[in-house]
RNA sequence: GCCCCCGUGGCUCAGUUGGAUAGAGCGUCUGGUUGCGGACCAGAAGGUCGCAGGUUCGAGUCCUGCCGGGGGUACCA
């Protein structure tokens, strides 16, 4: 499965054009991409092309006429049965049913790797995504943000992209100083020393947690030590065990990294001075203030601060945040040379967008190699009513809470059920309900069905390995299940090819609810030996829609059970 | 002020580079299983796609203005 329906039928089409010009039917021009959709109506057929109406300016002629023309040039192809011109000018196609019947075995034959493409002609993607502040545990508002790298990032394989899942550890600058300042107090109190709070310190009670961890763990050794040096060591170790948690965290949410990228790295290897000295060679910066500026026309403002004394007084620590998101730039871009970025942000930093495109046009690369999806807030809710969430009040809730409270499968359908750019409402009530207001164990109990009913077939002594006569699957209910099933194929590449991996979820109940369909109308299992050889083919189907669920599910990063 | 996102049936949301009569779930109403999982299925009611212009054969989709909601606009990340 190389290439979908959608683009085998519009390249079919463009044949009959070209054909049709060949033999002097059409008008000499040039033939415009021809765009095919699916047929939102029975009577337009499973695929509709508007091609003709478009064309019909520019070859002077009735849209309607050019269709005609086009369909009685169209080369035979086994998986068409029917086309036909209609009305303004559509070409409308219908998919041939013996085809489409015989698709069940391949959809065997592919199994997990069903709907593979090659869109991506094994171009290296970078998807990196959470990155959040290792300085507490994560929020509801990274699990957004790990479901939609996570999802995206397996879309993005899927459709034959090579990709690499990356965690951006921000473990330089101010806010993790100010955690190991904040953690080197409790950690004093907890020996009965008192050290001062810093200002808009961490005040959560895993700060003192950790404190007096380290205070069981290191004894006095800390309050010996320098008190510059002595936090520096302490931000080092809490970020451990903060990234510790976040791990186990991502983990039980079905989400793993392939790398680990540290900030502190591109100040330690002097890639940062390196693309510093890069901007400045090419004019790029400017010097006032006692500051360093980066200045480039793109940018609405004058100048962003790089670095300043203000910031961070320590030279080798990190300066600002654009500092740092140019050097990893170069680093993703140059040093590690993959064709493109992706960045999962939440929507609160897309001011920080333009900037890291200016930086990357001055630094002689394409921009358009750094792609930036922007996601909107989560808000919970419990009871009707919003879950405020303060991180100085203590009071948020963590991925940590709603694993435990609700689990990784309702988490993950319903954060990616809904486009990035718009906000989600996360109903704790709803996620935990057991019942048909669910999606999610909408689209986990077809499943389920279905492995159900192959026990059931089992137990009767069928065996589901036999081969079938699949001739024999022609009712609308099974051709409707076989043609949904193909979507598939189609849902990858459109999630690939616009970073919107929230079609999935939508996918998922539309081919739960066909199987659901043909269910009702399709004994599966018959008692009646006349039916022998149907029952064989309708358990490859069914096995066939069990197959494609999972995979579906496992794109989801969602688990496939055989019982619920 | 400026920038970004959103505004589609009672509610929550889809809508494939502009296409044929705008879709789904929930909710409401009505009905369905002497056989494979009723956490299921079928049918019905319900929408001037925020408002006003514009672009064209054709606009929920593109452009402009306005209204309403959210976010951003730090020498925080």
């Amino acid at each position: 499965m190389a290439a979908t329906l959608r683009t085998r039928i519009s390249d079919w089409i463009r044949q009959g054009l070209v054909a049709a010009q060949e033999a002097g039917d059409l008008p000499a021009f040039e033939v415009p991409p021809v765009v095919v959709e699916r047929g939102r109506r029975e009577e337009h057929g499973d695929y509709a092309s508007s091609v003709c109406l478009k064309l019909a300016r520019e070859a002077r002629m009735n849209p309607l006429e050019i269709a005609r023309r086009v369909v009685a040039h169209l080369p035979e192809v086994d998986f068409v049965g029917r086309v036909e011109a209609v009305k303004p000018g559509y070409i409308n196609v219908w998919l041939d049913e013996r085809w489409l019947a015989v698709q069940v075995e391949s959809i065997l034959e592919a199994g997990e790797s069903f709907g593979a493409l090659d869109l991506g002609r094994g171009q290296r993607v970078q998807v990196e995504f959470v990155s959040a502040n290792p300085t507490g545990p994560l929020t509801v508002g990274s699990a957004r943000n790990a479901v939609l790298g996570d999802t995206l990032a397996s879309v993005l394989a899927a459709a034959g992209y090579e990709v690499e899942r990356e965690y951006y550890v921000n473990d330089a600058g101010s806010q993790v100083r100010k955690f190991g300042e904040s953690v080197y107090a409790r950690y004093a109190e907890a020996l009965g020393e008192s050290a001062p709070f810093p200002e808009d310190g961490y005040r959560g009670q895993y700060v003192a947690d950790l404190g007096r961890e380290l205070a069981e763990e290191a004894g006095r050794r800390y309050l010996e030590m320098e008190y510059k040096e002595a936090v520096r060591a302490i931000a080092r170790w809490a970020v451990d065990r903060v990234l510790e948690w976040i791990r186990k965290d991502l983990a039980d949410l079905g989400v793993h990294f392939d790398t680990w990228r540290h900030e502190r790295s591109f100040y330690e290897e002097g890639l940062f001075d390196k693309v510093l000295g890069m901007l400045r060679e090419r004019g790029y910066v400017v010097e006032y203030d006692d500051a360093v500026w980066f200045r480039h026309p793109d940018l609405e403002k004058d100048a962003v601060l790089i670095r300043s004394p203000k910031v961070i007084p320590e030279p080798s620590e990190r300066p600002t945040y654009l500092a740092s998101d140019v050097a990893y730039l170069w680093d993703k871009l140059v040093e590690r040379g993959f064709d493109r970025a992706i960045y999962i942000w939440g929507a609160d930093h897309h001011g920080d967008v333009p900037r890291v495109k200016a930086a990357a046009k001055a630094l002689g690369v394409d921009p358009d190699r750094l792609v930036f999806i922007l996601y909107q807030l989560v808000t919970l809710w419990r009871g009707g009513e919003e879950v405020r969430m303060s991180k100085r009040s203590g009071e948020f809730v963590t991925l940590r809470d709603l694993l435990d409270e609700v689990g990784p499968d309702p988490i993950r359908f319903m954060l990616l059920a809904r486009t990035a750019d718009a906000p989600v409402d996360f109903d704790l009530d709803l996620a935990v309900e057991q019942s048909e207001r669910n999606p999610v164990y909408y689209v986990q109990y077809a499943h389920a069905r279905i492995a159900s009913i192959l026990r059931h077939a089992q137990e009767r002594g069928w065996s589901l390995d036999e081969p079938a006569d699949l001739s024999l699957l022609h009712h609308p209910s099974e051709m409707a299940l076989i043609r949904k099933m193909l979507e598939l194929p189609e849902v990858i590449e459109q999630g690939a090819r616009k970073l919107t991996p929230h079609f999935l979820p939508f996918y998922a109940q539309e081919l739960a609810a066909t199987f659901h369909a043909f269910y009702r109308d399709c004994r599966v299992v018959s008692s009646d030996p006349a039916d022998a050889d149907l029952t064989r083919a309708r358990l490859r189907l069914v096995r066939a829609a069990k197959s494609v669920l999972a995979r579906v599910l496992h794109l989801m990063g969602m688990t496939a059970p055989e019982r619920m």
